[in-house]
DNA sequence: TTGGAGTTTTTTGTATACAATTTTTTATAT
DNA sequence: ATATAAAAAATTGTATACAAAAAACTCCAA
C-alpha cells in the first residue's frame, strides 16, 4: 500500500494546474472585468451579456459565478441573479480586520518556519519590489507584490490562511489598485514592507507581527481616507450636474 | 436620493434567505452525506450517481459542487472530476491554527462590541448547551453549539470573519462529531466553553482570547488522538484481514 | 397624472443533448 | 503471463432548449 504525501511548500499555480478550461477563463475575464471598473459596484450582472462578453455558455458561465459569489465579489439572489458587491466603510474596516488577522499570523509563523531559501526568496522579492515601486511601473509593482505574499504565504505553512485570504483577496485588490495611484502612499507602504522584511528575515516573530500590524494600519487608513475623498467627489459631481 | 443600509448584526439565516433552489438542496444533501460518511474521505464523487442520489440535474449538481469545493469539503481535478478532501494531521494543525486565529479574533471583538441582549443572549445559549451536554443530547448539542456561535459572531460585528470561518466550518464539523462521542472531552470542553463565556460577558478581552486559545488547544489536542487511534485501528484491521 | 390589473418580455432556474477527455477493456505481440 | 496499443466505455466539459419567476410594459379607470 502505497501512500501519497503532499509537498511541504504548495504553489498556488500547483495547486490548480492545467484548469484551462473556459470556465477558468470566464471566471478570470469576469473577475478582471470588476476590478478594472468595468461593472460598476452593485451593478446588475445580466448572465446573457456575460456570455457575449466572456464567449462562453450559459451553464460554464454560471459554474464561475458561483465561484466568484465566494470570493465575496458578487452577490446573488434567488431569481434575481448576481451585482457586484458593494463596499462601504463597514465592509471595508471588517475586511480589513479578517486581513490583518491572516496576513499577521502568516508572518509570525513565517519567523518560526520559513527555510533560509524563502528567506532568501523574500529578501528579493522585496528588492524586486522596490526596484519596481522606485521605478513608477505600476503593472510590475502588481505583480511584484503578489510574488512577495506569495513567498510569504508558502513559508508559513499554511495552505489554509492562504486559502482563507484567497477568498478576500478579490476585494483587497480592488481597494489596492485605487491607492497605489497616491505616490505618497506608494512610499509610505514600501518603508512598511521594509519593516516587515527585516523581521521576518531576523525571525523576530514580535517584530514582524508589529510591522504587519502598522502596515495594514496604514493602508486601512490610507483607504478609508481614499474613499471619503471619493464620497465628496461625487457629492459635488452630482451637484454640478444638477446645475 | 435614498441610501440603502445594511442592518447591523447579519443573521445568517438571512443572508441566503429564501434560496429554496434545488442546488441549494443538492448542496445541503451532499454535505450532509459527506459528514455522516456516507462517502468517505478521498473518495471519488462521480456526477450521474451524485444525481440519482440528489434528484438534480448535473447542470444544478455541478453549481452545487462548485459550492462545496469553495469551503474545502471537496477538490476537483480537470476533467477528473471531484474527491472528498482527505484530512490528515498537517491539514488538521492548518485548519485548527486557522480556526483559532478567526475565533480568537471574533471573540475579542465581543467582548468590545456585544450589546447587552447579546451578552445576555450568549449567556443563555450556554446554558442551553451545558443542559443538552449533561443531557447526553448529541443532536441538540449540535444545534446548541451552532446556536451559541451565532450569537458570538454576531455579537462581534464582522460578517467577513464568519464567512471565512464558514469556508472551513465543515470541516470542523466532520471533526468535531467524532469528538462528541468521547464523554470525557464533551465535559471538558464544556467547562473551557464556560471561562470563555464568563469572559465574554465580563468584557474581558485578555481572559477572553486565552479562554478561546485555551479551548481551541484542547480540541485539536483530542483530535489528534483520536485521528492516532483511528490509525492504529485501522492498521489492526488490515492486518487481521490480511490473517 | 396616478395607480393597478393583466399581458408581454426578460431573466433566472432547470433539464438534456453533444463534445472532449479520461478510464477501462480487449486484442495482440513478445 | 505480461506488456503494449487500439478500441470501447465511462466521465467530465460544454452548449442549447425548455420552464418558472421576475421585471417591464400596456391599457384602462379614477
Amino acid at each position: 500500500m502505497t501512500v501519497t504525501r503532499e509537498p511541504v511548500v504548495a504553489i498556488k499555480s500547483e495547486i490548480d494546474r492545467q484548469d484551462t478550461t473556459r470556465r477558468a477563463k470566464a471566471q478570470d475575464l469576469i473577475r478582471s472585468a470588476i476590478l478594472n471598473g468595468y461593472f460598476s459596484t452593485g451593478q446588475k450582472l445580466v448572465e446573457r451579456e456575460l456570455c457575449k462578453l466572456t464567449g462562453a455558455s450559459r451553464s460554464i458561465l454560471r459554474e464561475a459565478l458561483v465561484k466568484l459569489e465566494a470570493s465575496g465579489l458578487i452577490e446573488r439572489q434567488s431569481y434575481r441573479g448576481y451585482r457586484v458587491a458593494t463596499l462601504n466603510v463597514q465592509k471595508v474596516c471588517e475586511i480589513f480586520e479578517l486581513r490583518a488577522a491572516l496576513e499577521t499570523l502568516a508572518a509570525e509563523l513565517f519567523t518560526e518556519r520559513a527555510s533560509p531559501e524563502e528567506t532568501a526568496a523574500l529578501n528579493q522579492a522585496y528588492s524586486n519590489l522596490e526596484q519596481c515601486i522606485t521605478a513608477f511601473d505600476l503593472n510590475r509593482t502588481r505583480a511584484a507584490k503578489q510574488q512577495y505574499y506569495d513567498v510569504l504565504f508558502s513559508g508559513c505553512r499554511n495552505v489554509e490562511i492562504r486559502r482563507a485570504l484567497e477568498n478576500i483577496i478579490d476585494r483587497i485588490y480592488y481597494l489596492r489598485s485605487r491607492l497605489m495611484q497616491d505616490p505618497n502612499r506608494r512610499m509610505a507602504s514600501l518603508e512598511e514592507m521594509r519593516r516587515l522584511t527585516e523581521a521576518l528575515i531576523k525571525r523576530d516573530r514580535v517584530a514582524a507581527r508589529a510591522a504587519s500590524i502598522a502596515h495594514l494600519e496604514a493602508a486601512r487608513g490610507a483607504v478609508l481616507l481614499r474613499m471619503a475623498q471619493d464620497e465628496v467627489d461625487s457629492k459635488a459631481k452630482t451637484t454640478s450636474t444638477a446645475i
